[in-house]
DNA sequence: AAACTAATGAAGTAAAACTAAACTATTCTG
DNA sequence: CAGAATAGTTTAGTTTTACTTCATTAGTTT
């Protein structure tokens, strides 16, 4: 049981097989891309750290002893499986392949990314993607417990310890009042509102502009889903503030009053993690798209 | 396809399986027997290398990201096939393995080395010895033409191209008359002979030491076996010179007139060839037994 | 013998790998 | 919470290694 192995090196095989393969060493460097004269010195290094000598001379040539063959078998072994690696370190770091765990929240997978996550995964087809869509707390504790890689959420109010962010895109948040109004009149009127839910990310920024601005907060209804406050808003159960994407969005737009305020979208990934290969890829689509 | 691969070493993928067996880099580092520095350095050019990246970060930690497997399963792959060359190459070099082709005239191996080679082939039980006796001539012609690995023979008259010989040991050939006589009287009166045929070594040493000594050299019988020129002898056909070891070996050993000459029996091995690990060791234990 | 060719050797250089020690960041401990 | 301990990295300097070029040795061909 030889406890300290000896210190070959992938260049020294490959040097072993191009001579096996080739009828002189001149060729074999050649082959390589190395002068002759480094390949003679490499192959005598690896007879010394192997300690076993493999070759006969026949006169000025040098040829590969037959019973050398375990250790040609070895080099041939060893190569071919550096080149798999070789090649799966490739598809790695060009997103081909692997796994690839994405939150997004529901504006982003929808209406902001939709169409680049869907030629990202078109080109990509080995790539395994699975999407999680939800609230961004409930993304940004997704990715601190290593359930996902990547998120695209609202900006924390607060860094988040063990999240490294990075700014997407900002968009706006519009007041929508329930009988359809253009425009809203003074702020002491507004209200009563239905709104997304206090541990949103969103629901913050839209309490604190609307204290800026003076109006009272007063919540009759809360949801997660952008399309129940808009039913809401519509069936007359309260004023909103959305994302103007979502609301006016798909059959039924809602009608904006004013653009109230704006929430900065960001990449989130955990600080510690290398960068994921076919993450930053998608990252960098989702700023190109 | 990767034209050119990484030029990884052992020593890096030995690094990588310590660390994935350890608990932190300074455990490894001290199993590999190196500094923590030199293993910390060491990963990050193979990463390089590899051109992905491995480690998360935790804490002040570093852990090996799950989706590395692959790289992993590479690394231990490979380590395990060095260390399977390292044992071949152990055994190789200790003569316990492998193949040696012998070839050995009668005298050497019945007589001289009977024993010694009995001794080598129990002490090396492994290792696959196929012997051929036959005369000098042929062993050496075996020997260049590759089907013999090592023969000890009797000393050619001139350096032979393309064979290497050593001394091994120097053996008295003699006179031994049809009559049992103790003297050979002049040797004018020698003869007629029984001898080895033109083609061996022997008979050409034998022929120059009777023409040296006077003696006339009719030759009315010839064989390769020395039993043969021994019962020629005792049948009253003629005289001969034989190796003594032959001439007064077994039941009916033949009565010594004078020692006529010596030969000089050597190893022999083909010029090119590196050095055999079994044969080197044989040649050792014929000296030594 | 002269020209040619295969491989090796020598000298010099650039890159690599290692150690020791300083340093950063995190975790433990009283 | 301060201070010590721990995990790992960085830096600086040294040794080792691998390579290139050029010269040399030794078979082979003309």
């Amino acid at each position: 049981m030889p406890q300290s192995l000896p210190d070959l090196s992938i260049r020294q095989l490959e040097y072993l097989v191009a001579v096996a393969d080739s009828d002189t060493f001149a060729l074999a460097a050649e082959q390589v891309g190395v002068s002759p004269s480094a390949l003679s010195q490499g192959l005598a290094e690896f007879e010394r750290r192997v300690g076993v000598s493999l070759f006969d001379r026949e006169g000025r040539r040098r040829v590969l002893r037959a019973d050398t063959e375990p250790v040609l078998d070895h080099a041939r072994q060893v190569v071919a499986l550096t080149a798999d690696l070789a090649d799966w370190a490739r598809r790695t770091r060009s997103g081909d392949h692997g796994r690839l765990r994405l939150g997004m929240i529901d504006a982003s997978a929808v209406q902001h990314h939709g169409e680049a996550l869907r030629q990202f995964r078109a080109a990509h087809p080995e790539l395994r993607i699975h999407l999680r869509v939800g609230p961004s707390g409930d993304l940004l504790r997704a990715l601190v417990d290593g359930s996902i890689d990547l998120a695209v959420c609202v900006e924390p109010a607060e860094p988040l310890r063990g999240v490294t962010t990075e700014a997407l895109m900002t968009e706006d948040l519009a007041i929508y009042a329930p009988d359809g109004r253009r425009r809203p009149g003074p702020s002491a009127g507004w209200g009563p509102w239905v709104l997304f839910p206090r541990s949103a990310h969103t629901r913050t920024v839209t309490e604190t502009a609307l204290r800026r601005r003076g109006a009272p907060v007063e919540v009759v209804a809360e949801s997660h889903q952008p399309e129940v406050l808009c039913e809401m808003v519509r069936l007359g159960l309260g004023w909103s503030v959305l994302p103007v994407v979502q609301a006016e969005w798909g059959e039924q737009p809602l009608a904006r009053c004013e653009i109230l305020a704006r929430r900065r979208l960001v990449t989130a990934r955990r600080s510690g993690a290398s960068p994921h290969p076919a993450g930053a890829l998608l990252e960098q689509a989702l700023r190109d798209g």
